[in-house]
DNA sequence: CTGTCGAACTTGTCGATGACAAGATTGCGC
DNA sequence: GCGCAATCTTGTCATCGACAAGTTCGACAG
């Protein structure tokens, strides 16, 4: 599908170079500064130097270009929690440092309403996260506590993912300080005590 | 501030009515359907029977109107909250269910880049929200474990409102079934446990 | 080497939107 | 009744997403 050149973020020869990177890059970038909500496609095409008509091509739509980054997304979190997957613990903390280090990626990627939530890759790179998310919660150390998988599972996925979002919100209180994977940890092995 | 007449969603009486009513019920109607980023003021207009440039008087602009929703918002949740208030996980559940219920509210509350978050009122909103929040924690049960209120109270905010997030996300499996009350009941209690 | 074909990109345009400016209407206080 | 200020309207502009049609360029066949 996607023609991958040997350099990455070149920003000369578009015409004809990879664009299709060049404004995913570019995406990123607007995300963080803001909001997945308040992108424009033009400014897309005003920073990879080309033509407002130049992303259409490549992504179809805005939503097109947002279920790619969201694709990428869930990919890369896949790949976050599958090397961390062993200790459960540290797997929520990645999480929160995912969401927080990647933020313009979590942005998009817990947004349906965005992007077009069924199509094939997204849907495929979805289950290869929530796969790696349920590899960690069965690898549970499992003290004398008997274990429902299922519900372990939800009750882990929400702390991290509720501390995140509300990390990314700006509205926890000023003293959980200013490292998002410390207070993680204090406030996620609260689960896992 | 607010000049608050008897009747409340009155749809006649425009000029010279409570348009500043009608289009924050609009509103709410409109951000149920498209969501808070694609709300538009002049659909609200349309909805409420007045002019496209109606909105701007009472809300200034679009941040405005999303700024008093969310102030409504948060003191809504407060008062729900504190109905609620001696028993955490029947808060956690209730503020479950304000997100899914009043999902208009929840969708703006937690998105400030969209409003102001340093408005007056809202501000004062939020801390009331805050503060009920806190008391339903420091009325924990208590048993044998040592309570650090502060990791408590950010613990149980992080799960329910991750949970709540998932919910709306559509990004939990089939499996959690379709009343949110008792699948929130089944993972907080996982915290409480 | 050359011609053709299709992908990549451009130019032009349309309807919708947010924001602003300036004018009209209405009811309230005096 | 009379003026004033809040409320609402009309008009306009820059920007945006989407679409249509045209242009450029490279790959590939012969």
């Amino acid at each position: 599908m996607a023609r991958y050149d040997s350099r990455m973020t070149d920003t000369r020869a578009y015409h004809h170079g990879d664009l299709r990177r060049a404004l995913l890059a570019a995406a990123l970038e607007a995300i963080e500064e803001v909001g997945p909500a308040a992108l424009s496609l033009r400014d897309l095409a005003r920073r990879a130097g080309v033509s407002h008509a130049a992303p259409a091509h490549h992504f179809g739509d805005k939503a097109g270009l947002l279920t790619a980054l969201a694709a990428q997304g869930f990919d890369l979190l896949a790949q976050t929690l599958t090397e961390a997957d062993d200790d459960l613990l540290e797997a929520g903390v990645a999480y929160v440092d995912f969401a927080v280090t990647r933020r313009a990626y979590f942005d998009v990627m817990f947004r349906p309403e965005l992007y077009r939530a069924d199509d094939a890759e997204l849907v495929a790179a979805r289950e290869r996260a929530g796969a790696a998310l349920r590899s960690g919660v069965a690898a549970l150390p499992a003290g004398g506590v008997p274990v429902d998988t299922g519900r372990d599972a939800l009750a882990a996925w929400s702390i991290a993912h509720g501390f995140a979002t509300l990390w990314l919100a700006g509205a926890l209180p000023d003293r959980v300080g200013d490292d998002p994977r410390e207070a993680a940890r204090a406030v996620l092995s609260r689960l896992t005590a």
